[in-house]
DNA sequence: AAGTGAACCTGAAGGC
DNA sequence: TGCCTTCAGGTTCACT
C-alpha cells in the first residue's frame, strides 16, 4: 500500500510523539506478520529512549540509545495509529476517534514521549505483509532488507543522467524497471503510473530505449510528484491513514491512476485513460499522449 | 542475468 | 440476503 510519500508522512506522524520519547514495553500480540518477529522483540525494545525515526525508501527505522535498531515495512496494509495513554485506558476518548478494526492491532508500543506524557502507539496491519525486524546500527545499510536498494527519488541524486544509466540495456517495459526497488527506491504501482503521464512516456516502453531529453523528463516529473505527495501527506486509499488518523489528500491530484475510461486531463489531448496489466499489476495510462 | 508470474493474507466491491 | 470472483499501495521466491 505505502509508497514513499505515505512511509515519510508517517515518519512525520511518529517523529513528534516517538523522538525522546522512552519506551515503556510493547505488546506483541502474535508471532509474526510477512515474517516472524525477532527473537526477545519485546525486551530488546523496553527500557529504550528513542532516539529518532528514519526512513529508507518504504522501510522506516527506529533508532533507539542503543542496539538494535528496528526496521519495519508496511507492507500494502500497514499503518500506526496514535493513542494517548490516559485515553486509551477509557474506551471512547481516544485521541483520534477512527477506530479500526482492532482485530489486526498487532504491536503495540507503550511510550513517554518527551514531556512525559504516556502514549500508546498501535501498529494495526489486516493483511500482514508488513514485517518488523531488528539490525546492527553498525552496518544497517548492509542489511539484507536495505543493502539493494537503489537512488532515492528525493533530493537532488536522481537527474536524467543517472536515470539514463540505471536503465540503460534494460529489455523490461518501462513501467517494470521503475518499479524495481535496486534502481530507483520508494516509488510503487502510483507514482510510476503518475510520474509516466507527466513525462508523456508510455509505460510499455522497453526501459533501455529512453533518449537524454526523455530520461530528464522522467527524472524531473519522478522528483516532481513524490515531492508533491508528501507535501499532500500521501494518497489516501481505501483504509491508509495518518498517525494522528488524519487523511492525505494526493489521491486528489490523480490525473491516471484509478481513471480507466476518464478523459485524459493532459490540455487538448483529448485521449481515454486506459488499463493495462504488466508484471501482474494494473497500469493506468493515456494511450493518446504517452509514447 | 534479467524478466515474469505466483505466493503471501484479508477485506471491499461488484456480479448474479 | 448470500455466494462467488476480482482486485488492492509490496516484496520475495521459483521458474524460464
Amino acid at each position: 500500500m505505502p509508497e514513499l510519500p505515505e512511509v515519510e508522512t508517517v515518519r512525520r506522524g511518529l517523529q513528534p510523539v516517538m523522538e525522546g520519547a522512552r519506551i515503556l514495553s510493547v505488546e506483541q500480540r502474535r508471532p509474526d506478520l510477512r515474517f516472524p518477529f525477532p527473537e526477545r522483540f519485546s525486551e530488546s525494545l523496553s527500557g529504550r529512549t528513542i532516539m529518532s525515526i528514519g526512513r529508507r525508501a518504504k522501510y522506516l527505522t527506529m533508532h533507539l540509545d542503543r542496539d538494535p535498531v528496528l526496521i519495519c515495512h508496511l507492507g500494502m496494509s500497514g499503518s500506526f495509529r496514535i493513542l494517548s495513554g490516559r485515553s486509551a485506558s477509557l474506551p471512547g476518548v481516544f485521541h483520534h476517534e477512527r477506530s479500526k478494526d482492532e482485530a489486526h492491532d498487532h504491536v503495540v508500543f507503550n511510550v513517554e514521549d518527551a514531556h512525559g506524557e504516556a502514549r500508546r502507539v498501535v501498529f494495526n496491519d489486516p493483511r500482514r505483509f508488513g514485517f518488523m525486524l531488528f539490525a546492527e546500527s553498525a552496518v544497517l545499510n548492509e542489511h539484507a532488507s536495505l543493502a539493494g536498494l537503489g537512488v532515492e527519488p528525493t533530493g537532488n541524486a536522481l537527474d536524467g543522467t543517472l536515470l539514463s544509466e540505471l536503465l540503460r540495456g534494460r529489455r523490461a517495459p518501462l513501467k517494470a524497471a521503475l518499479l524495481d526497488q535496486r534502481l530507483i527506491a520508494g516509488l510503487g504501482n502510483i507514482y510510476v503510473c503518475e510520474a509516466l503521464w507527466r513525462a508523456g512516456l508510455s509505460p510499455r516502453r522497453e526501459a533501455g530505449s529512453l533518449g537524454a531529453a526523455e530520461a530528464d523528463r522522467l527524472s524531473s516529473a519522478i522528483r516532481d510528484v513524490i515531492a508533491e505527495a508528501i507535501e499532500a501527506g500521501g494518497s489516501s486509499l481505501r483504509d491508509y491513514v495518518r498517525a494522528d488518523g488524519s487523511l492525505g489528500y494526493f489521491q486528489h491530484s490523480f490525473s491516471v491512476y484509478d481513471r480507466e475510461s476518464q478523459p485524459c486531463p493532459r490540455q487538448g489531448c483529448g485521449g481515454t485513460i486506459s488499463r493495462i496489466v504488466q508484471s501482474g499489476r494494473s497500469t493506468f495510462y493515456c494511450p493518446s499522449c504517452q509514447r
